[in-house]
RNA sequence: UGCCUUGUUGUGUAAUGGUAGCACAGCAGAUUCUGGUUCUGUUUGUCUGGGUUCGAAUCCUAGCAAGGCAACCA
């Protein structure tokens, strides 16, 4: 149990919010949702499950300048993709003329005061948290004046920066966030939502912990850097006497080897590093999705890294633990050679074709089985083979034998090679004792290979991925250098390999292991005339 | 150098005054027609110094370290 499922479960125990649990998960439309917002959509909704309560899923929409309805939709695909469904939609923009009811009251009530001052003069007079800031000399007008200005702010009549409304906490606070804070700034832009209809608009501490009083949230769960801004939340809670909502901070997910800031990734995208958001190398949801992970291992994963409060770095190796141990249950198997060499059994009949049984999925019987061409001439794996073979390698090799998996056993005899050395084809010879499934088919080999039939392989394009950074901590610039200079040349490899002839985009299952190389899924550029495969993982070496 | 938060194996996370546990990673072995899976075993830890207590990761105290905060961003 967590920390903040403590704290829920004391509450419920003391009947607080009628024992109700009530969170939101509330993003800002301004980009695309990463891993470490699943930590945070897992945390709201589980815990909403958890307690039998209710999760909204609320968009923090009070900045016109950098948000856009693209964002909205993708960050609902997403949520709906790990599996979570939100109770109610909302908007912080639906509550734009609550909030300027409220700003009027906290105006009459002598609790804010339109201010003249230039950014620059406002940032002045706030200090430096050592020392107390200094107060506006616009800070005493009276509330007619502070109505009337805020009413012409609302009407348009003042240019962007020229004025703004702060609320009266004080200036000497060691807290800068509450030193007299901006709620409003005159801002004609167009909203994604409202249109023209508004030219101030809300600032977060005068639009966040308000939305969650409306909606009615119990928990409104954030990270860690909001915790200096809690004061304020409950400044404004206190002032409008509206339901007080309980903020809680945790520490938000890092993982090494990746950035995860939007701003970033943005940055990724517009310059091309990556082929965009969905880039399977991102740490996006939508990149997750494409590059194969499912809903089930991400889920798994925000579970497995917890919740507390302190700085976290997690290795990427859990989440690709968390994408194999969901992968290795529910992957179709099969076999593909993604760098072949040809494997010629020289002494199977020239035109034969056997059709063997292979199993779909050894952990799941159900998956059934599916029938394999079996040729004298074959592609197997340029790994595989090796002249010179140590102790620890115990694949094929000459004078070596090494099973097919699901046909025979074979025994290496010689090379051909072209006149650079580089090997062109193996022979070898096979048992036809040792069929697989045969009475004599038990005996013990060191290894077993997959392959296809060079006759009937069908040709595919797979990329292999590797991590984005070469870096561990690509975003660390203490040395100088940008998270641009850690990207990885290598990240993406393609390669022009064989898979089984079965397999078509069209009854292409959503997920494949290929047989001792790893966990793959068709791409979205995939066409009927060329397939295209993603490495999601390759399996633990 | 003000205020806030946090320090538990390599990485995360439990233990709420009573045997420092779990997962990942690592290492060793067993099984295996995937060098996968599964199974077994195993190395490594309470930031430091004092104090309270029969007993401290936990409480007190003094340090130290890390992170956050001085946007008309969220």
């Amino acid at each position: 149990m967590n920390f903040i499922e403590e704290i829920i479960e004391k509450d419920i125990e003391n009947r607080k919010n009628d024992a109700k649990v009530h969170t939101r998960f509330p993003p800002e439309p301004n980009g695309y949702l990463h891993i470490g917002h699943a930590k945070s959509i897992c945390l709201n909704f589980g815990l909403a499950k958890k307690y039998n309560g209710l999760c909204n899923l609320r968009f923090d929409d009070t900045n016109p300048v950098k948000e856009d309805v693209e964002y909205v939709d993708s960050i609902k695909e997403d949520i709906q993709w790990l599996g979570f469904q939100w109770a109610e939609e909302h908007y912080a923009s639906d509550y734009f003329e609550q909030l300027y009811i409220w700003a009027e009251d906290l105006i009459q009530r002598g609790l804010a005061y339109v201010d003249d001052q230039t950014q620059e003069e406002i940032s002045a007079g706030r200090g430096v948290p050592t020392k107390p800031g200094t107060e506006s000399p616009y800070r005493n007008r009276t509330v007619e004046e502070n109505l009337d200005l805020f009413r012409r702010m609302r009407a348009g009549e003042f240019a962007d920066g020229t004025k703004v409304l702060r609320a009266k906490t004080g200036m000497s606070s060691p807290n800068m966030h509450m030193r007299d804070p901006i709620m409003y700034r005159i801002l004609h832009t167009a909203h994604h939502r409202t249109g023209d209809q508004w030219c101030i608009y809300p600032m977060y501490d005068y639009a966040h912990g308000q939305s969650d009083s409306i909606e009615g949230i119990t928990h409104s769960i954030c990270t860690l850097e909001f915790e200096v801004h809690r004061p304020l939340y409950d400044w404004f809670c206190e002032a409008l006497q509206i339901h007080h909502p309980q903020q809680i901070e945790f520490a938000r997910l890092n993982l090494n080897y990746t950035i995860m800031s939007k701003r970033k990734l943005m940055q990724l995208v517009q310059e091309k590093h990556v082929m965009g958001w969905d880039d399977p190398r991102m740490p996006t949801i939508c990149g997750l999705r494409r590059r194969g992970y499912t809903p089930q291992s991400i889920r798994n994963f925000a579970e497995t890294v917890g919740i507390a409060k302190r700085d976290n770095i997690i290795d990427v190796s859990l989440l690709e633990f968390c994408a194999r141990e969901d992968l290795n249950k529910v992957a179709t198997r099969t076999m593909a050679v993604l760098d072949p060499v040809k494997l010629i059994i020289d002494n199977y009949p020239d035109h034969q074709t056997e059709e063997l049984n292979a199993v779909n999925n050894p952990e799941n019987p159900e998956a059934g089985t599916r029938i394999v061409p079996f040729t004298k001439e074959l592609w197997i794996e340029r790994a595989d083979f090796r002249e010179e073979a140590d102790k620890k390698f115990f694949r094929l090799t000459i004078g070596k034998e090494v099973r097919l998996k699901y046909a025979y056993i074979i025994c290496c005899t010689h090379v051909d090679k072209d006149e650079n050395g580089n090997i062109t084809a193996i022979h070898a010879t096979y048992d036809p004792a040792t069929k697989s499934g045969s009475a004599e088919s038990n005996r013990k080999v060191k290894a077993t290979i997959h392959w296809l039939s060079v006759h009937h392989a069908k040709e595919a394009e797979i990329r292999l991925f590797d991590r984005l950074f070469d870096s561990s901590a690509p975003d660390d610039n203490e040395d100088g250098t940008s998270f641009i200079d850690h990207l990885n040349p290598n990240s993406l490899i393609v390669q022009h390999g064989w898979i089984e002839e079965n397999l078509t985009l069209e009854n292409a299952e959503p997920h494949y292991q290929f047989e001792r190389i790893g966990y793959f899924c068709v791409d979205k550029e995939a066409t009927p005339q060329k397939i295209v495969f993603n490495k999601t993982v390759s399996l633990k070496q």
